[in-house]
DNA sequence: ACCTGAACACCGTTCAAGT
DNA sequence: ACCTGAACACCGTTCAAGT
C-alpha cells in the first residue's frame, strides 16, 4: 500500500500509544510501515517536522464548544478537551500553527464575548491554556478546582469593569 | 581531578546551558569531564537518574519566601522563583523528591496559614504549581496576570468561608 | 574502589543509486 | 516520483578487564 502523510501519522500515533514517546524512532516507524527507513523522509523533512505534524493533528481533534452556554461553561469545555488532546505531547510542542491558532481563536472569542478587552483576553487565554496543559488526562478533580478559581478571578474582573 | 556527583552535575548543567537539552549526552558529558564514557556511571545508574538529580538540584536552588508578608505575596514569590528555576526542565520531570517536597511543603504551609483546609490547600497548590510551570522565564507580565486571577479566586473562597 | 576499552544494539540523516 | 541500500556520525549501556 502506498505511503502518505496520513498513513505515517497514524502509524506514529499507534507507536506512541503502544511504547510511549521514547518508542517513536524514524527507523521503528519505517519498520512498522514495512518500508525502508528513508522512505518516510519523502513526506516529512525530519523527525521534528513529524512531531509537529502529530501535535497539529492532535489539536485538530479538539472539537470547539457550541456558543449556546455561558462563556464560563464554553471555556470549561474547550480547556477540558484541549488538555485531553494535547496533554500527552512532548514538552514545548503544544502550540503548532494553524491548528493552534484555531484553538486560540476559539478561546479568545469566548473571552471577548464575555466582555474582556483585547489585551486582557490575550493574557487570560495564555493563562488558561498554560494552566490546562499542566494537567494529565486523569486529573479531573484537581484540574477543575483551580480552573474554577481562575474563572472566578476573571469574573471578578468583569464585574469590576461594569 | 577526581570525579564526583557535584562535578558531574555542574558539567551537565553547563552543557545544557550551552547546547540545550539535546546537547546533553552521556558521551559528550564524559568528554567534557575529560574522562571515558563509562566513568559517569559510577555516580549515576543511568541517564534518567542524572536528569532526576539535575531537576532536584534546580528545585533546591529555589529560596523559600519569608513569612513576613501576606500569604498572597509569599505565594507570588514562591511561584515566581519556582518557575524561573524549573521552567527549563524537560517535560514531566518537574517534581522530584525530596526537593520537590520541600517546595510543596512551603506552598501548602502558606495556603494552610491563609485559612484553607487540607484538601483545598492540596488542590490549590497543585493548580498554582501547574500554572507556574507553564510559563517561561521571560513571560513576567503574562504570568502575573493569570496568577492574580487565580489568587483572586482563592481569596473569594476564603471570604465565603468566613 | 574507580576508571578503561571494546563491544552491542540502537539512533537521525546524507547521499548516490535503482525502478 | 518514489523507494532502496549503504554509509556516517552519533547514541545509551553491558561487560570484562585493568590499576
Amino acid at each position: 500500500m502506498r505511503l502518505s502523510r496520513e498513513r505515517i501519522l497514524e502509524a506514529a500515533l499507534e507507536l506512541v500509544e503502544h511504547d510511549g514517546w521514547n518508542g517513536l524512532s524514524m527507523r521503528r516507524l519505517a519498520q512498522e510501515l514495512d518500508v525502508w527507513p528513508m522512505a518516510v523522509y519523502r513526506y516529512f523533512r525530519d523527525k521534528d517536522e513529524l512531531l509537529e505534524a502529530m501535535a497539529e493533528a492532535a489539536a485538530e481533534r479538539v472539537s470547539l464548544p457550541s456558543a449556546r452556554g455561558s462563556w464560563r461553561t464554553q471555556m470549561q469545555k474547550l480547556l477540558d478537551e484541549s488538555r485531553r488532546a494535547l496533554g500527552g505531547q512532548p514538552a514545548s510542542r503544544a502550540l503548532p500553527a494553524p491548528a493552534g491558532r484555531r484553538l486560540s481563536e476559539a478561546g479568545l472569542g469566548i473571552l471577548r464575548d464575555a466582555g474582556l478587552d483585547e489585551q486582557d483576553a490575550a493574557r487570560a487565554w495564555r493563562a488558561l491554556f498554560a494552566y490546562a496543559l499542566g494537567f494529565a488526562e486523569d486529573e479531573d478533580a484537581e484540574f477543575e478546582f483551580g480552573l474554577e478559581c481562575l474563572l472566578d478571578g476573571l469574573e471578578a474582573r468583569l464585574a469590576a469593569r461594569a
